[in-house]
DNA sequence: GTCTATACTACGATAGAC
DNA sequence: GTCTATCGTAGTATAGAC
């Protein structure tokens, strides 16, 4: 479908920047900065360096430093939200047990397929970082994309065990939507306690299986 | 049993300063900085201020901020060594299933308490954020306190799931380990489902007994 | 062992030319 | 829209008085 003229028109963008490469470029050096050293950690010269532009480019488009954060955060919601509502739309309402614990699998499956792709790598330990200490805007961003996913975990959890109160269920739904998140905060730990320098796809398809069997066993009780 | 005289001599330590109380001040008002903004994000003139110390007390102590740093984290590992330590000899090696499953239970309960207890709040702040990027030596002095844990939760799975390849109670080993920091590491979001501040005494016992039953369920299978 | 004073470097932000 | 140049501030580190 994409004839040689949109490529190479997209090759001209690439090579050349037409619009607001400047502004794009930046957000893509900033997002794997940030999110591998933290905001503080990087410097607003390394990044104008990195993609090619000049100091004050960052001011100009964002502001500020911490305009520039925001953004690569809007970026990254963006793209998360659609990772993420793949999954919430291709089924309807699960109306029995067992639909409930397919699409409580197909939630944490999709979770575990952000955090270890190569290409969400980035952005995924940006998300992370963020996470743990939030800051005002972000967090914000970010919920709108989580929010949804989370009520559907929780109401998958209602169906599958009764027995639990909400406060309950908030936990357990907690938990699920934490593991796959486990391998990302613990992984120099884990690449040692397997002997290697990083995890590898075999490791994280090992993770996506013991945590698929987490997910059913928690919720057929 | 603490009589006048003693109470004097602490008061002359604080006031006056003697042996090393400049020294332990600044690694005790480092430690929840650290944790709580990340290394580059503190200054050392705050850390010196909050300890009532001169700016260049860091350097005659520490060589610099770096060396507080590790300093911090050869105290953290310590007090980590201690409360791990409980847990691991007051029990002989399990002999049965049943054994199994209540030493990796009073495990994760120990990491549950480790990172919920507010004593030892700002060291799970500090601990986390350095796991998720290493630096050089305190990984090294970390691992050495979580390797033996890691190793009897391995020798407990083995047990109770024997079909388990080693890849993958290694799997299962982290999984379980990393449960009691999911409700660290998403802390901020967690309160919002509550619809609370910030985390409370009560649901960190939920997120106790929900990973305990989950603790369960995973290896009684 | 702890302080004051200071040198040096790097940061983020801004002004103004093109 | 992008650049160069510069300002004020803050960080690390050191020298020297007490």
């Amino acid at each position: 479908m994409e004839g040689a003229y949109m490529r190479e028109i997209r090759s001209v963008e690439r090579t050349y920047g037409s619009m607001n490469s400047t502004k794009q470029e930046l957000i893509a050096v900033a997002i794997p900065e940030f999110g591998k050293h933290g905001f503080e950690a990087v410097g607003t010269r390394a990044i104008a360096e990195q993609a090619g532009a000049a100091l004050s480019a960052i001011a100009y488009h964002f502001g500020s430093k911490h305009g520039l954060y925001l953004a690569c955060a809007e970026h990254i919601a963006e793209r998360l939200a659609t990772a993420l509502s793949q999954v919430d739309y291709e089924r309807g309402e699960p109306k029995d047990k067992a639909e409930a614990i397919a699409l409580c699998k197909s939630i944490v499956d999709a979770m575990c397929r952000i955090m270890t792709s190569p290409e969400s790598e980035a952005w995924s330990l940006f998300i992370v970082r963020e996470q743990q200490n939030p800051t005002d805007a972000l967090s914000l961003i970010g919920k709108h994309t989580i929010d949804p996913v989370f009520k559907t975990l929780g109401h998958c959890i209602a169906i599958c065990r009764p027995e639990l109160r909400e406060d309950e269920r908030i936990t357990l739904a907690a938990l699920l939507f934490g593991m796959p998140t486990v391998m990302r905060n613990a992984r120099a730990g884990l690449a040692r306690q397997f002997g290697v320098e990083d995890l590898e796809p075999v490791h994280h398809r090992l993770f996506e299986q013991q945590i698929g069997s987490l997910v059913e066993k928690a919720l057929d009780c």
